[in-house]
DNA sequence: CCGAATCCTGTCCGATACTG
DNA sequence: CAGTATCGGACAGGATTCGG
Protein backbone atom coordinates (compact mmCIF):
# COMPACT_ATOMS: atom_id res chain seq x y z
CA UNK A 1 0.00 0.00 0.00
CA UNK A 2 2.81 2.27 -0.64
CA UNK A 3 2.11 4.90 -3.47
CA UNK A 4 -0.95 6.61 -3.12
CA UNK A 5 -1.45 8.48 -6.29
CA UNK A 6 -1.61 11.97 -5.82
CA UNK A 7 -2.42 14.90 -8.12
CA UNK A 8 0.25 17.21 -5.95
CA UNK A 9 -1.87 20.06 -6.63
CA UNK A 10 -2.81 22.80 -4.16
CA UNK A 11 -5.98 23.69 -5.67
CA UNK A 12 -7.88 22.17 -2.48
CA UNK A 13 -10.78 20.95 -4.78
CA UNK A 14 -8.01 18.94 -7.04
CA UNK A 15 -6.67 17.46 -3.15
CA UNK A 16 -10.17 16.38 -2.21
CA UNK A 17 -10.47 14.49 -5.79
CA UNK A 18 -7.22 13.00 -4.28
CA UNK A 19 -10.35 11.07 -2.19
CA UNK A 20 -13.49 11.36 -3.29
CA UNK A 21 -12.21 11.09 -7.38
CA UNK A 22 -11.69 7.58 -7.03
CA UNK A 23 -13.62 4.92 -8.74
CA UNK A 24 -16.51 4.73 -6.96
CA UNK A 25 -16.00 7.16 -4.00
CA UNK A 26 -18.76 9.37 -4.80
CA UNK A 27 -21.26 6.37 -4.86
CA UNK A 28 -20.60 5.49 -2.06
CA UNK A 29 -21.06 8.75 -0.90
CA UNK A 30 -24.48 8.78 -2.74
CA UNK A 31 -25.76 5.61 -0.97
CA UNK A 32 -24.71 6.62 2.59
CA UNK A 33 -26.50 10.05 1.77
CA UNK A 34 -29.69 8.90 3.98
CA UNK A 35 -28.28 7.73 6.89
CA UNK A 36 -25.66 4.52 7.55
CA UNK A 37 -25.57 1.11 5.89
CA UNK A 38 -23.62 -2.06 6.39
CA UNK A 39 -20.82 -3.01 4.30
CA UNK A 40 -23.47 -5.60 2.28
CA UNK A 41 -26.27 -3.47 2.17
CA UNK A 42 -23.87 -0.61 0.59
CA UNK A 43 -22.44 -3.66 -2.00
CA UNK A 44 -25.76 -4.45 -2.78
CA UNK A 45 -27.11 -1.06 -3.26
CA UNK A 46 -23.64 -0.37 -5.80
CA UNK A 47 -24.15 -3.50 -8.42
CA UNK A 48 -20.71 -3.81 -9.61
CA UNK A 49 -18.84 -2.87 -7.16
CA UNK A 50 -16.06 -5.60 -5.81
CA UNK A 51 -15.82 -6.62 -2.16
CA UNK A 52 -12.01 -5.36 -2.55
CA UNK A 53 -12.88 -2.23 -3.84
CA UNK A 54 -15.35 -1.25 -1.41
CA UNK A 55 -13.17 -2.29 1.07
CA UNK A 56 -10.47 -0.04 0.07
CA UNK A 57 -13.07 2.72 -0.30
CA UNK A 58 -14.44 3.07 2.89
CA UNK A 59 -11.24 3.16 4.71
CA UNK A 60 -9.87 5.67 2.11
CA UNK A 61 -13.22 7.78 2.77
CA UNK A 62 -13.15 7.03 6.65
CA UNK A 63 -9.18 8.04 6.81
CA UNK A 64 -10.06 11.31 4.85
CA UNK A 65 -13.15 12.06 7.58
CA UNK A 66 -15.44 11.43 5.22
CA UNK A 67 -16.78 7.64 6.86
CA UNK A 68 -17.31 7.16 10.31
CA UNK A 69 -16.88 3.55 11.45
CA UNK A 70 -19.81 2.34 13.67
CA UNK A 71 -19.71 -1.10 15.27
CA UNK A 72 -23.22 -1.98 16.98
CA UNK A 73 -23.50 -3.04 20.04
CA UNK A 74 -24.27 -6.73 20.88
CA UNK A 75 -26.31 -8.23 20.68
CA UNK A 76 -26.53 -6.74 17.07
CA UNK A 77 -23.13 -7.41 15.44
CA UNK A 78 -23.36 -5.31 12.72
CA UNK A 79 -20.66 -2.53 11.15
CA UNK A 80 -22.24 0.30 10.00
CA UNK A 81 -20.63 3.34 7.99
CA UNK A 82 -22.11 6.64 8.19
CA UNK A 83 -20.69 9.60 6.81
CA UNK A 84 -19.44 12.53 9.28
CA UNK A 85 -21.07 15.72 9.16
CA UNK A 86 -18.89 17.64 6.33
CA UNK A 87 -19.54 14.07 4.19
CA UNK A 88 -22.88 14.78 4.62
CA UNK A 89 -22.37 18.68 3.81
CA UNK A 90 -21.79 16.75 -0.45
CA UNK A 91 -25.24 16.58 -0.35
CA UNK A 92 -26.08 19.58 -2.23
CA UNK A 93 -22.69 19.61 -4.19
CA UNK A 94 -23.54 16.09 -5.25
CA UNK A 95 -27.51 16.96 -6.22
CA UNK A 96 -26.27 20.48 -8.25
CA UNK A 97 -23.88 17.99 -10.30
CA UNK A 98 -27.09 15.80 -10.78
CA UNK A 99 -28.79 18.77 -11.96
CA UNK A 100 -26.06 19.19 -14.11
CA UNK A 101 -25.53 15.84 -15.32
CA UNK A 102 -29.36 15.42 -16.20
CA UNK A 103 -28.84 17.65 -19.42
CA UNK A 104 -25.80 14.95 -20.61
CA UNK A 105 -26.38 14.31 -24.38
CA UNK A 106 -25.69 11.00 -23.83
CA UNK A 107 -28.01 10.19 -20.82
CA UNK A 108 -28.93 6.93 -21.23
CA UNK A 109 -32.32 5.30 -19.60
CA UNK A 110 -33.01 2.39 -19.37
CA UNK A 111 -30.85 1.52 -16.45
CA UNK A 112 -31.97 0.96 -12.72
CA UNK A 113 -31.26 3.51 -10.07
CA UNK A 114 -30.54 2.41 -6.38
CA UNK A 115 -33.00 4.10 -3.53
CA UNK A 116 -30.40 6.21 -2.46
CA UNK A 117 -30.07 7.83 -6.11
CA UNK A 118 -33.76 8.00 -6.68
CA UNK A 119 -33.89 10.13 -3.64
CA UNK A 120 -31.24 12.27 -3.86
CA UNK A 121 -32.59 12.86 -7.73
CA UNK A 122 -36.05 14.04 -6.14
CA UNK A 123 -33.59 17.16 -5.17
CA UNK A 124 -31.57 17.45 -8.19
CA UNK A 125 -34.87 17.61 -10.44
CA UNK A 126 -37.37 19.59 -7.95
CA UNK A 127 -38.41 22.60 -9.85
CA UNK A 128 -39.66 25.29 -8.08
CA UNK A 129 -41.24 27.39 -10.77
CA UNK A 130 -43.45 24.01 -11.27
CA UNK A 131 -44.28 23.35 -7.57
CA UNK A 132 -45.54 26.75 -7.46
CA UNK A 133 -47.48 26.85 -3.85
CA UNK A 134 -48.40 22.96 -3.98
CA UNK A 135 -48.01 21.41 -0.36
CA UNK A 136 -47.89 18.05 0.24
CA UNK A 137 -46.56 15.54 2.39
CA UNK A 138 -45.74 12.00 0.82
CA UNK A 139 -44.95 8.47 2.36
CA UNK A 140 -42.35 6.24 0.06
CA UNK A 141 -42.07 2.86 1.17
CA UNK A 142 -39.17 1.90 -1.61
CA UNK A 143 -37.65 -1.73 -0.62
CA UNK A 144 -37.60 -1.46 3.76
CA UNK A 145 -36.67 1.87 3.52
CA UNK A 146 -39.12 4.40 4.52
CA UNK A 147 -38.94 8.42 3.67
CA UNK A 148 -41.54 11.79 4.00
CA UNK A 149 -41.27 13.75 1.14
CA UNK A 150 -42.71 17.05 1.81
CA UNK A 151 -43.34 19.75 -0.03
CA UNK A 152 -43.76 23.66 0.88
CA UNK A 153 -43.06 27.16 -0.42
CA UNK A 154 -41.82 25.97 -3.30
CA UNK A 155 -39.38 23.42 -1.92
CA UNK A 156 -39.18 19.81 -1.35
CA UNK A 157 -37.37 18.17 1.54
CA UNK A 158 -36.48 14.22 1.47
CA UNK A 159 -36.20 12.82 4.73
CA UNK A 160 -35.46 9.02 5.47
CA UNK A 161 -38.14 8.67 8.36
CA UNK A 162 -41.65 7.09 8.24
CA UNK A 163 -44.28 9.64 7.32
CA UNK A 164 -46.23 10.67 10.54
CA UNK A 165 -49.59 11.55 8.34
CA UNK A 166 -49.13 11.20 4.59
CA UNK A 167 -51.65 12.76 2.55
CA UNK A 168 -50.67 9.49 0.01
CA UNK A 169 -48.45 6.52 0.53
CA UNK A 170 -46.45 4.47 -2.22
CA UNK A 171 -45.29 1.67 -1.64
CA UNK A 172 -43.14 -0.29 -4.44
CA UNK A 173 -39.85 -0.28 -6.54
CA UNK A 174 -38.04 3.06 -6.81
CA UNK A 175 -37.99 2.92 -10.60
CA UNK A 176 -41.56 2.56 -11.18
CA UNK A 177 -42.14 5.80 -9.35
CA UNK A 178 -39.61 7.59 -11.23
CA UNK A 179 -41.61 6.51 -13.96
CA UNK A 180 -44.17 8.23 -12.65
CA UNK A 181 -42.38 11.76 -12.08
CA UNK A 182 -40.19 11.65 -14.80
CA UNK A 183 -41.82 10.20 -17.82
CA UNK A 184 -45.35 11.06 -16.87
CA UNK A 185 -46.38 7.52 -17.25
CA UNK A 186 -50.05 6.89 -16.05
CA UNK A 187 -51.13 5.96 -12.29
CA UNK A 188 -52.96 2.60 -13.90
CA UNK A 189 -49.64 0.90 -15.92
CA UNK A 190 -47.16 1.87 -12.55
CA UNK A 191 -50.17 -0.03 -10.62
CA UNK A 192 -49.66 -2.60 -13.19
CA UNK A 193 -46.06 -2.50 -12.96
CA UNK A 194 -46.80 -3.52 -8.37
CA UNK A 195 -46.13 0.32 -7.12
CA UNK A 196 -49.22 0.34 -4.45
CA UNK A 197 -50.45 4.13 -3.99
CA UNK A 198 -52.80 4.58 -1.33
CA UNK A 199 -54.22 7.87 -0.33
CA UNK A 200 -54.70 10.68 -2.32
CA UNK A 201 -54.17 10.32 -6.04
CA UNK A 202 -54.32 13.93 -6.99
CA UNK A 203 -51.43 14.61 -4.28
CA UNK A 204 -48.90 12.25 -6.28
CA UNK A 205 -50.24 13.60 -9.72
CA UNK A 206 -49.34 17.10 -8.51
CA UNK A 207 -46.19 15.99 -7.59
CA UNK A 208 -45.19 14.65 -10.52
CA UNK A 209 -45.80 18.03 -12.30
CA UNK A 210 -43.38 19.41 -10.10
CA UNK A 211 -40.91 17.84 -12.25
CA UNK A 212 -39.85 17.77 -15.45
CA UNK A 213 -37.09 16.20 -17.68
CA UNK A 214 -34.74 18.88 -19.04
CA UNK A 215 -33.47 19.09 -22.85
CA UNK A 216 -30.38 17.85 -23.27
CA UNK A 217 -27.67 20.06 -23.75
CA UNK A 218 -26.23 20.91 -26.98
CA UNK A 219 -22.74 20.60 -28.16
CA UNK A 220 -21.81 24.45 -29.17
CA UNK A 221 -19.65 26.34 -27.70
CA UNK A 222 -19.96 29.59 -25.58
CA UNK B 1 -10.37 1.31 -27.36
CA UNK B 2 -12.88 -1.40 -26.63
CA UNK B 3 -13.95 -1.82 -23.36
CA UNK B 4 -15.01 1.33 -21.60
CA UNK B 5 -15.49 1.11 -18.12
CA UNK B 6 -18.57 2.26 -16.79
CA UNK B 7 -21.15 1.87 -14.00
CA UNK B 8 -24.31 1.01 -15.44
CA UNK B 9 -26.00 3.24 -13.16
CA UNK B 10 -29.56 4.80 -14.25
CA UNK B 11 -28.71 8.23 -11.75
CA UNK B 12 -27.82 10.96 -14.41
CA UNK B 13 -25.04 11.95 -11.67
CA UNK B 14 -23.33 8.49 -11.97
CA UNK B 15 -23.54 8.28 -15.85
CA UNK B 16 -21.81 11.81 -15.69
CA UNK B 17 -19.19 10.35 -13.53
CA UNK B 18 -18.39 7.69 -16.56
CA UNK B 19 -17.19 10.67 -18.60
CA UNK B 20 -15.78 13.51 -15.46
CA UNK B 21 -15.00 10.72 -13.08
CA UNK B 22 -12.12 9.77 -14.78
CA UNK B 23 -8.85 11.04 -13.67
CA UNK B 24 -7.58 14.49 -14.58
CA UNK B 25 -11.17 15.12 -16.60
CA UNK B 26 -12.40 17.64 -14.05
CA UNK B 27 -8.75 19.41 -13.97
CA UNK B 28 -8.71 19.84 -17.48
CA UNK B 29 -12.39 21.04 -17.49
CA UNK B 30 -11.35 23.45 -14.50
CA UNK B 31 -8.25 24.81 -16.61
CA UNK B 32 -10.45 25.66 -19.50
CA UNK B 33 -13.03 27.66 -17.26
CA UNK B 34 -11.84 30.88 -17.96
CA UNK B 35 -11.07 30.14 -21.89
CA UNK B 36 -10.03 28.23 -24.63
CA UNK B 37 -6.22 26.25 -24.56
CA UNK B 38 -3.90 24.96 -26.49
CA UNK B 39 -2.57 21.50 -26.17
CA UNK B 40 0.65 22.72 -24.50
CA UNK B 41 -0.89 25.34 -22.18
CA UNK B 42 -3.11 22.44 -20.97
CA UNK B 43 0.09 20.16 -19.93
CA UNK B 44 1.78 23.06 -18.89
CA UNK B 45 -0.97 23.83 -16.53
CA UNK B 46 -1.75 20.53 -15.23
CA UNK B 47 1.80 18.97 -13.90
CA UNK B 48 1.82 15.65 -13.97
CA UNK B 49 -0.29 14.87 -16.85
CA UNK B 50 0.65 12.39 -19.32
CA UNK B 51 0.30 13.62 -23.16
CA UNK B 52 -0.90 10.80 -24.03
CA UNK B 53 -3.66 11.08 -21.14
CA UNK B 54 -4.45 14.18 -22.18
CA UNK B 55 -5.35 13.42 -25.64
CA UNK B 56 -7.40 10.70 -24.56
CA UNK B 57 -9.10 13.32 -21.86
CA UNK B 58 -9.77 16.12 -24.85
CA UNK B 59 -11.37 13.07 -27.13
CA UNK B 60 -13.60 12.17 -24.70
CA UNK B 61 -14.50 15.33 -23.08
CA UNK B 62 -15.60 15.74 -26.76
CA UNK B 63 -17.46 13.20 -27.74
CA UNK B 64 -19.64 13.88 -24.35
CA UNK B 65 -20.14 17.05 -25.51
CA UNK B 66 -17.93 19.15 -23.23
CA UNK B 67 -15.30 20.29 -25.01
CA UNK B 68 -15.10 21.83 -28.62
CA UNK B 69 -12.03 21.67 -30.81
CA UNK B 70 -11.71 24.57 -32.88
CA UNK B 71 -8.57 25.29 -35.09
CA UNK B 72 -7.54 28.99 -35.32
CA UNK B 73 -7.40 30.22 -39.29
CA UNK B 74 -4.57 30.67 -40.94
CA UNK B 75 -1.79 31.72 -40.53
CA UNK B 76 -2.20 31.45 -37.25
CA UNK B 77 -2.50 27.48 -37.46
CA UNK B 78 -3.11 26.42 -33.55
CA UNK B 79 -5.88 24.08 -32.11
CA UNK B 80 -7.77 25.31 -30.04
CA UNK B 81 -9.91 23.07 -26.94
CA UNK B 82 -12.71 25.03 -25.63
CA UNK B 83 -15.77 24.16 -23.23
CA UNK B 84 -19.17 23.86 -24.66
CA UNK B 85 -21.74 26.25 -22.60
CA UNK B 86 -23.02 22.81 -21.39
CA UNK B 87 -19.17 22.26 -20.48
CA UNK B 88 -19.31 25.69 -18.67
CA UNK B 89 -21.92 25.23 -16.76
CA UNK B 90 -19.93 22.98 -14.66
CA UNK B 91 -18.34 26.32 -13.28
CA UNK B 92 -20.56 26.65 -10.27
CA UNK B 93 -20.81 22.80 -9.52
CA UNK B 94 -16.82 23.05 -8.95
CA UNK B 95 -17.02 25.88 -7.04
CA UNK B 96 -19.06 24.49 -4.48
CA UNK B 97 -16.91 21.15 -4.62
CA UNK B 98 -14.36 24.06 -3.92
CA UNK B 99 -15.96 25.54 -1.00
CA UNK B 100 -16.06 22.30 0.83
CA UNK B 101 -13.09 20.79 0.22
CA UNK B 102 -11.77 24.02 1.65
CA UNK B 103 -12.90 22.37 4.81
CA UNK B 104 -10.61 19.07 4.68
CA UNK B 105 -9.04 17.84 7.39
CA UNK B 106 -6.14 17.37 5.56
CA UNK B 107 -5.73 20.12 3.51
CA UNK B 108 -2.18 20.20 2.37
CA UNK B 109 -0.64 23.98 1.40
CA UNK B 110 2.86 23.91 -0.03
CA UNK B 111 1.98 23.23 -3.55
CA UNK B 112 1.37 25.49 -6.28
CA UNK B 113 -1.82 26.71 -8.00
CA UNK B 114 -2.04 26.76 -11.59
CA UNK B 115 -3.52 30.04 -12.71
CA UNK B 116 -7.06 29.14 -13.63
CA UNK B 117 -7.24 27.05 -10.11
CA UNK B 118 -6.34 30.22 -8.18
CA UNK B 119 -9.39 31.97 -10.43
CA UNK B 120 -11.66 29.52 -9.83
CA UNK B 121 -10.96 30.00 -5.46
CA UNK B 122 -11.66 33.40 -5.70
CA UNK B 123 -15.40 32.34 -6.33
CA UNK B 124 -15.41 29.84 -3.77
CA UNK B 125 -13.79 31.67 -1.08
CA UNK B 126 -15.17 34.96 -1.48
CA UNK B 127 -17.50 35.55 1.74
CA UNK B 128 -20.10 37.66 1.18
CA UNK B 129 -21.06 38.45 4.70
CA UNK B 130 -17.39 39.66 4.43
CA UNK B 131 -17.46 42.07 1.82
CA UNK B 132 -20.24 44.08 3.30
CA UNK B 133 -20.81 46.93 0.68
CA UNK B 134 -17.27 47.05 -0.09
CA UNK B 135 -17.05 47.91 -4.19
CA UNK B 136 -13.85 47.27 -6.15
CA UNK B 137 -12.30 46.71 -9.61
CA UNK B 138 -9.64 44.69 -9.75
CA UNK B 139 -7.15 44.00 -12.45
CA UNK B 140 -4.72 40.65 -12.38
CA UNK B 141 -2.17 39.82 -14.84
CA UNK B 142 -0.71 36.15 -13.90
CA UNK B 143 1.80 34.96 -16.27
CA UNK B 144 0.26 36.71 -19.24
CA UNK B 145 -3.18 35.78 -18.92
CA UNK B 146 -5.52 38.84 -17.86
CA UNK B 147 -8.20 38.97 -14.97
CA UNK B 148 -10.63 41.92 -14.14
CA UNK B 149 -12.53 41.03 -10.90
CA UNK B 150 -15.31 43.00 -9.90
CA UNK B 151 -17.22 43.13 -6.08
CA UNK B 152 -20.08 45.16 -5.80
CA UNK B 153 -23.20 44.14 -3.63
CA UNK B 154 -21.54 41.19 -1.96
CA UNK B 155 -20.83 39.31 -5.06
CA UNK B 156 -17.49 38.54 -6.96
CA UNK B 157 -17.30 38.33 -10.36
CA UNK B 158 -14.31 37.14 -12.22
CA UNK B 159 -13.72 37.97 -15.86
CA UNK B 160 -11.33 36.45 -18.33
CA UNK B 161 -10.42 39.75 -19.53
CA UNK B 162 -7.90 42.91 -19.44
CA UNK B 163 -9.18 45.38 -16.88
CA UNK B 164 -10.37 48.95 -18.31
CA UNK B 165 -10.48 50.98 -15.17
CA UNK B 166 -9.33 48.79 -12.16
CA UNK B 167 -8.60 50.64 -9.27
CA UNK B 168 -5.71 48.54 -8.03
CA UNK B 169 -3.53 46.18 -11.02
CA UNK B 170 -1.10 43.14 -9.70
CA UNK B 171 1.12 41.64 -11.47
CA UNK B 172 3.22 38.51 -10.61
CA UNK B 173 2.43 34.79 -9.65
CA UNK B 174 -0.63 33.85 -8.18
CA UNK B 175 0.34 31.75 -5.58
CA UNK B 176 2.05 35.04 -4.12
CA UNK B 177 -1.39 36.84 -4.62
CA UNK B 178 -3.30 34.16 -2.76
CA UNK B 179 -0.89 34.36 0.33
CA UNK B 180 -1.95 37.97 0.53
CA UNK B 181 -5.37 37.05 0.12
CA UNK B 182 -5.76 33.91 2.02
CA UNK B 183 -2.88 33.93 4.47
CA UNK B 184 -2.50 37.82 4.97
CA UNK B 185 0.75 37.98 4.33
CA UNK B 186 2.05 41.56 4.33
CA UNK B 187 2.35 43.38 1.17
CA UNK B 188 5.67 43.88 1.89
CA UNK B 189 6.16 40.39 1.85
CA UNK B 190 4.68 39.87 -1.48
CA UNK B 191 6.13 43.23 -3.17
CA UNK B 192 9.76 41.04 -1.78
CA UNK B 193 8.52 38.08 -3.74
CA UNK B 194 8.15 39.78 -6.58
CA UNK B 195 4.69 40.88 -6.70
CA UNK B 196 3.67 44.22 -8.39
CA UNK B 197 1.10 46.27 -7.00
CA UNK B 198 -0.31 49.24 -8.78
CA UNK B 199 -2.76 51.96 -7.58
CA UNK B 200 -4.96 52.06 -4.67
CA UNK B 201 -3.57 49.52 -2.01
CA UNK B 202 -6.20 49.99 0.05
CA UNK B 203 -8.56 47.98 -2.68
CA UNK B 204 -6.62 44.80 -2.43
CA UNK B 205 -6.45 45.23 1.85
CA UNK B 206 -10.03 45.38 1.94
CA UNK B 207 -10.24 42.87 -0.80
CA UNK B 208 -8.38 40.41 0.91
CA UNK B 209 -10.82 41.38 4.31
CA UNK B 210 -13.21 39.26 1.73
CA UNK B 211 -11.77 36.28 2.61
CA UNK B 212 -11.18 33.26 5.07
CA UNK B 213 -9.85 30.11 5.37
CA UNK B 214 -12.60 27.94 7.15
CA UNK B 215 -11.64 25.52 9.96
CA UNK B 216 -10.96 22.20 8.94
CA UNK B 217 -14.03 19.66 9.35
CA UNK B 218 -14.30 17.19 12.27
CA UNK B 219 -14.25 13.65 11.65
CA UNK B 220 -17.42 13.42 14.09
CA UNK B 221 -20.58 11.47 12.70
CA UNK B 222 -23.89 13.69 11.55
C1' DC C 1 7.45 23.65 -32.20
C1' DC C 2 2.82 21.59 -31.55
C1' DG C 3 -0.22 17.69 -31.26
C1' DA C 4 -0.56 13.14 -31.07
C1' DA C 5 0.73 7.99 -31.67
C1' DT C 6 3.60 4.36 -29.73
C1' DC C 7 6.20 1.94 -26.95
C1' DC C 8 6.88 -0.06 -21.92
C1' DT C 9 6.22 -0.19 -16.99
C1' DG C 10 3.58 0.18 -12.81
C1' DT C 11 -0.62 0.77 -10.41
C1' DC C 12 -5.35 0.20 -9.89
C1' DC C 13 -9.67 -2.11 -10.89
C1' DG C 14 -12.84 -6.25 -11.54
C1' DA C 15 -14.15 -10.90 -10.67
C1' DT C 16 -14.01 -14.91 -8.19
C1' DA C 17 -12.68 -17.77 -4.45
C1' DC C 18 -11.98 -18.19 0.14
C1' DT C 19 -11.71 -17.22 5.48
C1' DG C 20 -12.77 -15.46 10.56
C1' DC D 1 -21.81 -11.01 7.47
C1' DA D 2 -17.70 -8.69 6.49
C1' DG D 3 -14.34 -8.70 4.65
C1' DT D 4 -9.18 -10.91 2.69
C1' DA D 5 -6.41 -13.32 -1.18
C1' DT D 6 -5.33 -13.72 -5.64
C1' DC D 7 -4.81 -12.92 -10.42
C1' DG D 8 -5.78 -11.18 -15.17
C1' DG D 9 -6.66 -7.11 -17.49
C1' DA D 10 -7.49 -2.27 -18.01
C1' DC D 11 -5.74 2.10 -17.40
C1' DA D 12 -2.29 5.75 -16.02
C1' DG D 13 2.62 7.55 -16.20
C1' DG D 14 6.79 8.50 -18.61
C1' DA D 15 9.84 8.66 -22.46
C1' DT D 16 10.44 8.65 -27.12
C1' DT D 17 9.19 9.29 -31.87
C1' DC D 18 6.68 10.88 -35.70
C1' DG D 19 3.76 13.92 -38.82
C1' DG D 20 2.25 18.95 -39.67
Amino acid sequence: MAGKRRYEDGCAFAQSLDIVGERWALLVIRELMFGPKRFTDLKADLPGIASNVLTQRLADLEDAGLVVRREMPPPRKARLYDLSTWGRDLGPVLEAMGRWAARSPLLEGGWPLSVSAAMMSLGSMFRSDLAGDFEGVLGLHLSWQDFTVRVARGRIDVEPVRAAAPQVTVTGDQNILLGVLYMKRPLAEARAQGLRIEGDEAVLTRFAACFEMPEPAPRSPA
